[in-house]
RNA sequence: GCGCCUGUAGCUCAGUUGGAUAGAGCAACGGACUUCUAAUCCGUAGGCCGGGGGUUCGAAUCCCUCCAGGCGCGCCA
C-alpha cells in the first residue's frame, strides 16, 4: 500500500464520517504530518470544513473523529483543537513506504511530469583567457543538479556550455605571451593551461599599466583576428587548445560534463545575419551614432527618463559584434540543432537584464520558442575581502579550492586510519569524492537566490550541515548492511509492524517526505530544496542510529524490520545526493 | 530615479502555494565511545521573523508603505 493509498484510505474515511454526522462528506481538507509524531501519524485540519457545515473547526474535529472507527488501516482517530490526528497501524505506514522505496531502488522520487520534453541547461560559459574561480563552481553546481533533477523528472536533456573565446579579452593574454612569453608553454613551465594563459592576461593588465600604447596593439590584433590573419588565428587556437586541456581537467575532477560545445567564435557571424534580417523586418534601427539598436518594449521595460524608449545595441558602427550579438545566434542554433521545448541559461543574477532583452529580442524576432528561454539566476559569490576580481586576482581559483578540499579530506581519513590498512589509491579516491562534495553542497546547500558570503573557514567544514555529514550517515549504512550480509542476516521478509519508536517514525517521515522535495525542487529549480532535505534524513538517521541499534536489536524480526529500514534510508540519501552530483562513499 | 534580489538566534542559513509551541548548522557551555564507523549523538543558552499599517478565525508567509544592503539600468562581458 503506498503512501498515496493510505492518504486517499484516510480521507475516504473521514469524508464518509462526515456524510453520516453531519449528512454531507468532509472534502476538501489536506493530509500534513502533526508537528510532533507522538500526537499520530497523519493529521487533518478542519479548517476548510468550517465556513460549509457553519460549525468551529474545533467542533468539527470533536465529532469527526469520534464517528471514525479503527479499520486494518487506522488505528485511532482523535481530535486536538481544531485537528483530527490519526495514528496507522505500523505495519501498513512502515510498510507502504519501505515497500515502496526498495521497489522503485535508486529512482525514488522520480516522476513523469517532464516526460518527452527537449530541455537544454547551459552553464558555465567561461572565457579563454584565465582560469575557473569560486563563481564558476556555483554555477557548475547547479548546472549539473539541476540537470540531474530535470533527468528525474522525465526530461530528455542536453547539457551545453558556451565558450567565449574571442574578444579584445582574449587578445590581451595572446599579446602579452607573444611579447614576453619567450616561448613557453603549459609543458615547458609545468603549468596547468588555464593557469598557463591566465598568467599572461594578468601580465598584460600589468604591462599595459607601465605602457599604454599596448592597448592600440591590442585592437590591432583584435583586427587581425577578425579578418582572419593566420599567424594570430593560429596563435589563438594554439593558446585556447592550452586552456581547454586545463579545463578539461577541471571539468573532471568536479564532475562536470557537456552534451554540446558553443563557440563564440562560431556563433556571432550567426547572430550578425539575424540581426541584419531583422533590419528588413523593422525589428532592429540604426540610432543617430551608427549603432544598430533595439527598442525594449515599454510595457515591458519602461521609459527613460526623458520619455525616449530605452535600447540596447546589439552592433556597433562598424558592424562588429558585441555579446549579445552572439547570445542571439546560440539561441537559435541551439533550438534549431536540438529541437528543444525549452532553453535553461545558468547565469549568475547581474545578467538578468540581459537576457530579459535577449528573450524580448527574440520574441520580436518572430521565435515562438523565446517564452520558453529561462534564465536560471543565481546571486553572487562574495569574499571576506569584498567581491572577487580575477584582474587584481582576488578570487578563489576553481582548482585551489578543489585541491585543497580534497587535500584536508584526506587528512581526515588518514587520521582515521592509524594502521595504514587503506591504499593510498583508495585514499586519494575517497578523499576526491568527500572534498569535492563538500564543495558541492556547500554551494548547493543555499537557494540560488541567495548571494554566498564565502567564509574560508565554515566552507572546510565536515561537520554538521555539510555534504560529508550526509555522506557519513550513507557510509554507517552501508556499514550495518555488510556485516548483516557476512552474519546471515539478509533475506526474507520483515514484519514492519516492529517498527513505531518516535526516531523510526521521524526517519519515515523524512522517507515520505523525499519525492515532495525532488518535485518542489524541480519546479523551482532550487536543488537547496533536496541539499536541506538530504541533511534531515541523515539527521533523523543518525538520531535513530544512536539510539537503536540494528544488528543487535534484541530479535532476528526486529533486525529484519530495521534492516529494512535503512536500505531504504540509504536509497533515499544516495538518489538525493546524486541529484546534487554528490557521490556516495560505502567506507569513510 | 527605476527594476530585480536580500533582510529570521552572536554568525551562516532553512521555513515564504497562510495553519498546532518559528527550525538547523557553526560558535559558547555541559555531557555520551568495553556495544552496528564519535566526520556522530544528547542537553543548556540564544528570536518584537528589518520597522509600521492592512487583509484573515489565524501572517515569518499575502497586500501597502518605509528603512537597510546587494546587483543591474544601450554602444563591457
Amino acid at each position: 500500500m503506498s503512501i498515496e493509498i493510505l492518504k486517499t484510505h484516510v480521507l475516504d474515511r473521514l469524508a464518509e464520517a462526515g456524510r453520516r454526522t453531519f449528512g454531507q462528506a468532509a472534502e476538501g481538507v489536506e493530509i500534513v504530518f502533526p508537528p510532533d509524531l507522538q500526537l499520530g501519524h497523519f493529521a487533518v485540519g478542519c479548517f476548510p470544513l468550517s465556513k460549509q457545515l457553519r460549525k468551529s473547526p474545533a467542533e468539527i474535529a470533536k465529532t469527526l473523529a469520534a464517528a471514525i472507527s479503527a479499520d486494518e488501516v487506522i488505528e485511532s482517530a482523535a481530535a486536538a483543537g481544531p485537528y483530527i490526528n490519526f495514528r496507522l497501524a505500523n505495519r501498513v505506514f512502515f510498510g507502504g513506504v519501505i515497500d515502496a522505496i526498495l521497489a522503485a531502488g535508486d529512482r525514488y522520487g522520480d516522476s513523469p511530469v517532464g516526460r518527452n520534453r527537449r530541455v537544454m541547461v547551459e552553464y558555465l560559459s567561461p572565457n579563454t583567457n584565465k582560469p575557473l574561480h569560486l563563481g564558476h563552481l556555483r554555477n557548475a553546481a547547479l548546472g549539473i543538479s539541476v540537470s540531474r533533477m530535470l533527468e528525474a523528472t522525465g526530461h530528455r536533456l542536453v547539457k551545453s556550455i558556451l565558450i567565449n573565446d574571442r574578444g579584445v579579452h582574449i587578445c590581451k593574454s595572446m599579446l602579452a605571451w607573444e611579447r614576453f612569453g619567450n616561448g613557453a608553454t603549459p609543458a615547458s613551465e609545468g603549468v596547468k593551461g588555464d593557469h598557463f594563459v591566465g598568467k599572461w592576461y594578468v601580465r598584460y593588465a600589468i604591462e599595459s599599466e607601465k605602457d599604454p600604447s599596448l592597448e592600440k596593439s591590442i585592437q590591432d590584433m583584435l583586427k587581425r583576428w577578425e579578418e582572419g590573419d593566420p599567424k594570430t588565428i593560429e596563435l589563438w587556437k594554439r593558446m585556447n587548445q592550452w586552456v581547454y586541456d586545463g579545463f578539461a581537467e577541471t571539468y573532471r575532477r568536479f564532475g562536470m560534463d557537456f552534451d554540446v560545445f558553443y563557440y563564440e567564435s562560431d556563433t556571432y557571424k550567426l547572430g550578425k545575419d539575424v540581426i541584419g534580417e531583422g533590419m528588413g523586418k523593422g525589428v532592429f534601427a540604426r540610432d543617430e551614432r551608427g549603432n544598430t539598436v533595439y527598442h525594449l518594449p515599454e510595457k515591458q521595460f519602461g521609459l527613460e527618463k526623458n520619455g525616449a524608449s530605452k535600447k540596447v545595441t546589439v552592433l556597433r558602427p562598424d558592424g562588429t559584434s558585441l555579446y549579445i550579438t552572439q547570445d542571439i545566434g546560440t539561441a537559435i542554433l541551439k533550438v534549431t540543432q536540438h529541437n528543444l521545448d525549452s532553453s535553461i541559461y545558468v547565469v549568475g543574477s547581474e545578467q538578468e537584464h540581459h537576457f530579459k532583452c535577449l528573450f524580448s529580442m527574440l520574441g520580436a524576432l518572430g521565435y515562438a520558442w523565446a517564452s520558453n528561454c529561462y534564465h536560471l539566476s543565481y546571486g553572487m559569490v562574495y569574499l571576506p575581502e569584498g567581491k572577487m576580481k580575477s584582474r587584481e586576482g582576488k578570487v578563489v581559483d576553481a582548482d585551489d579550492l578543489i585541491a585543497g578540499m580534497v587535500e584536508l579530506a584526506e587528512e581526515e581519513i588518514r587520521r582515521r586510519d592509524p594502521e595504514h590498512k587503506l591504499s593510498d589509491g583508495e585514499i586519494r579516491q575517497r578523499a576526491a569524492v568527500i572534498g569535492t562534495g563538500a564543495v558541492k553542497y556547500y554551494l548547493l546547500r543555499v537557494r540560488p537566490t541567495q548571494s554566498i558570503n564565502f567564509d574560508p573557514a565554515e566552507s572546510i567544514s565536515f561537520d554538521g550541515f555539510t555534504g560529508p555529514y550526509c555522506q557519513y550517515a550513507y557510509a554507517r549504512i552501508f556499514g550495518i548492511l555488510e556485516k548483516a550480509g557476512q552474519r546471515g542476516m539478509e533475506g526474507g521478509s520483515a514484519d514492519l509492524a516492529l517498527l513505531g519508536n518516535i526516531e523510526e517514525l521521524l526517519l519515515l517521515k523524512m522517507l515520505i517526505q523525499f519525492p515532495e522535495e525532488v518535485a518542489s525542487g524541480v519546479a523551482e529549480y532550487n536543488p537547496s530544496r533536496v541539499a536541506v532535505h538530504v541533511f534531515n534524513t541523515a539527521k533523523a538517521f543518525n538520531q535513530f542510529y544512536n539510539k537503536h541499534a540494528v544488528l543487535q536489536a534484541g530479535s532476528s524480526e526486529l533486525t529484519a524490520a530495521r534492516l529494512a529500514l535503512i536500505r531504504a534510508t540509504a536509497a533515499v540519501l544516495k538518489r538525493g545526493l546524486n541529484l546534487l552530483g554528490i557521490d556516495v562513499l560505502e567506507n569513510m
